[in-house]
DNA sequence: TTCAATTTTCAGTAATTCGTGAAATTACAA
DNA sequence: TTGTAATTTCACGAATTACTGAAAATTGAA
């Protein structure tokens, strides 16, 4: 596997790249990216191999693709190295990612937001900022349980409801109408 | 303005680290969340001095906030210095954070991969290479038209939309059968 | 057990990113 | 203009983060 084929050698650099503007470095970008578009499960010595990294760069590099569960670890048959794939269905990936997104770092500031909001104001620029913190809470906290709800949802389901675009509007709208009829029958 | 209120310096300290997991810096995150919890306007020097930052470092974090578009520079009558403050509104930072952030990073990324897309595979690797990178710009490509979508709805239909969470589905459905019904009719 | 293959850890070094003070530039009042 | 306050730029040292090779630990077969 020495020497990478075009297409995958461009999409594994330029993965790189952009991994590093999110939070993981370039490296474990790179060994993402390789994983992602190798039709077989790779050990550690192919990528350490493909990519010109050394043997415990690899290693780490897989912890933290584990962790964020991106890479899934398989066993071959006959042969007692670990292999690492990644999940099949791109909505799984993104869903993974969210996720522990969410529970690594969005959780943590919600709870900090929230220490600040029942915290007695000590001046009046307090109170303020108080007043503040509180809106970004109620958007962060609606944002992120609206996310996880939706996540929920069949791709089939998600995929529906992105398609429909900014005319969501009207589907909504045409709820409430029904609500009202309801509730007017009703009484 | 020496010695911030308890809350605010919370706030500040806090923001400091999250800004460093995502792209911005320490400095540039405690100078956002400055301004972001002030009632009024700030100079620079004020927030040199708030949170002892040089001078040179404030102004730097300043021009990166207002290319994120974090920050509106405002004059005050009669002072010739620059002041900075926040949009008020929490949906609006929302929006032209995920803009900004999708001008920078997605959409790059969105040209890279239809780039390779559109290349004749080399060899039976790269061939599923590429169908794998289609998958992933299908995702990306979907997610991110639809968030500019819905950024384009009103704050109260966004949250209305928010406050549905998962029952979307229901009304989805609805709609499906209200369409089946009118199909009907007109046949 | 023992042994060899594989993986992980870790100390040292390389590379990158950050923050500062000093100098240069800009903007405005007199 | 000229002088001064405000702002920006930039080179450099400090701090942080990433990467490596060697050594230790783990795993499973014999």
């Amino acid at each position: 596997m020495t020497q990478l084929p075009p297409i995958t050698q461009k999409f594994v650099s330029h993965f790189g790249e952009m991994g590093s503007r999110w939070g993981i470095n370039r490296t474990v970008g790179q060994i993402y990216a390789l994983i992602f578009v190798s039709a077989k499960p790779l050990n550690a010595d192919d990528i350490a191999d493909a990519l010109e990294f050394s043997r415990s760069n690899v290693s780490i590099g897989l912890k933290e693709l584990q962790s964020w569960r991106l890479v899934k670890l398989k066993h071959l048959a006959g042969d007692r190295r670990e292999y690492f794939e990644a999940p099949q269905d791109v909505w799984e990936i993104f869903k993974s990612l969210a996720e522990e997104k969410r529970r690594r770092e969005v959780e943590p500031t919600l709870s900090m937001l929230r220490a600040s909001i029942i915290e007695t104001p000590a001046n009046v620029a307090d109170a303020h900022a108080q007043k503040r913190i509180q809106q970004m809470h109620e958007l962060i906290d609606l944002s992120s349980t609206w996310f996880d709800d939706v996540a929920r949802l069949s791709p089939e389901t998600i995929a529906r409801l992105m398609r429909m675009g900014s005319s969501v509007k009207t589907v909504l709208d045409m709820t409430d109408k029904l609500k009202i009829v309801r509730r007017k029958n009703k009484t």
